[in-house]
DNA sequence: ACTATTTCCTGGATGC
DNA sequence: TGCATCCAGGAAATAG
């Protein structure tokens, strides 16, 4: 489940690997349900683009193109409508998304619902077989997240985004337009370095509490980028390596294990739909 | 304007 | 072994 430690791990490999290529062109699956514009317009989008970079936004994967076709013939023709020639093309990987870079005679692997064919004759592969994942296209280069850049938000404005919010906090550090990157095991992760009970209505913790979130969300998310984000279920980066921040987990996933901390049982509970988990003893 | 709940989707785990 | 059922969860859609 790719929060922000693993699309940033993901996004810094494809950097490293596709900087520079230019696709040829692109070729995109029957069903539609993974494209979120046009599949006409990621097409034409896309085609005689170089990518410039890939990055991270929030949990998604932007790659920063720009074109590299025949200028225009002539000055009349150039005010004729143009297709920009800087665009964004937008992966969100979902659950179970992955972008495969890989040779062209590479075997498809099911649930391939995207290739791009660059000119280098490697090909750029977007396979998710949940297809929770998302392809868009951004014809300027100006997307940005909803919310805020957790690595990046400062102490007032993250106090500011909890006044008044009557949601769980954990509801809260979940919803993308508040913070954009955070997801269940970052959630679960910080709430427990702060010694915050996920279920805790966000208005009612003091500035004190708040403060010390701020701090270890940062910690965890930091934390969890240089060790290549966690590896569960089947996560691995652009090169096909684990993650190991799975290692570091203090409460994700370890429900009636004993808390590192205190050694009472680690409780689940399921808040919004998603299972959180927290030590009684140690989160109040 | 918020908040809570439902829905989408498949593979792996579990149970009988 | 086989088959049914449950579960994982990001975020959009829906309901309240």
């Amino acid at each position: 489940m790719p929060e922000l430690p693993e699309v940033e791990t993901i996004a810094r490999g494809l950097d490293r690997r596709v900087r520079g290529e230019v696709i040829a062109s692109v070729w995109l699956g029957e069903k539609p349900e993974p494209l979120k514009s046009p599949a006409a317009e990621i097409a034409s989008t896309l085609e005689r683009k170089r990518i410039e970079r890939v990055r991270r936004v929030g949990k998604h994967i932007v790659f920063d193109l720009e074109s590299v076709g025949a200028r225009p013939p002539s000055a009349a023709k150039r005010k004729a409508a143009q297709p920009p020639r800087k665009a964004q093309w937008i992966v969100h990987l979902g659950m179970t998304g992955r972008m495969l870079v890989c040779p062209a005679d590479t075997e498809i692997a099911k649930h391939t619902h995207a290739i791009a064919h660059l000119a280098s004759g490697r090909e750029l592969r977007f396979v998710d077989p949940r297809r929770f994942g998302r392809l868009s296209v951004v014809p300027q280069a100006d997307f940005a997240a909803a919310g805020a850049e957790p690595l990046e938000v400062d102490l007032p404005r993250f106090l500011e985004l909890f006044r008044g919010r009557k949601t769980p906090i954990k509801s809260a550090l979940l919803n993308q337009n508040l913070l954009s990157g955070v997801g269940n095991i970052y959630a679960d992760e910080a709430l427990f370095r702060a010694g915050i009970r996920p279920k805790r209505q966000a208005a009612t913790l003091t500035r004190e509490q708040l403060t010390k979130l701020h701090q270890a969300l940062k910690h965890v998310l930091k934390e969890a980028v240089a060790l290549g984000g966690s590896s569960v279920s089947d996560y691995v980066d652009a090169d096909g390596e684990e993650g190991f921040f799975q290692l570091r987990h203090r409460v994700y996933g370890r429900e009636g294990e004993p808390c590192l901390v205190c050694k009472k049982p680690i409780k689940r509970v399921v808040i919004a739909g998603r299972s959180s988990h927290y030590c009684s003893q140690c989160q109040k």
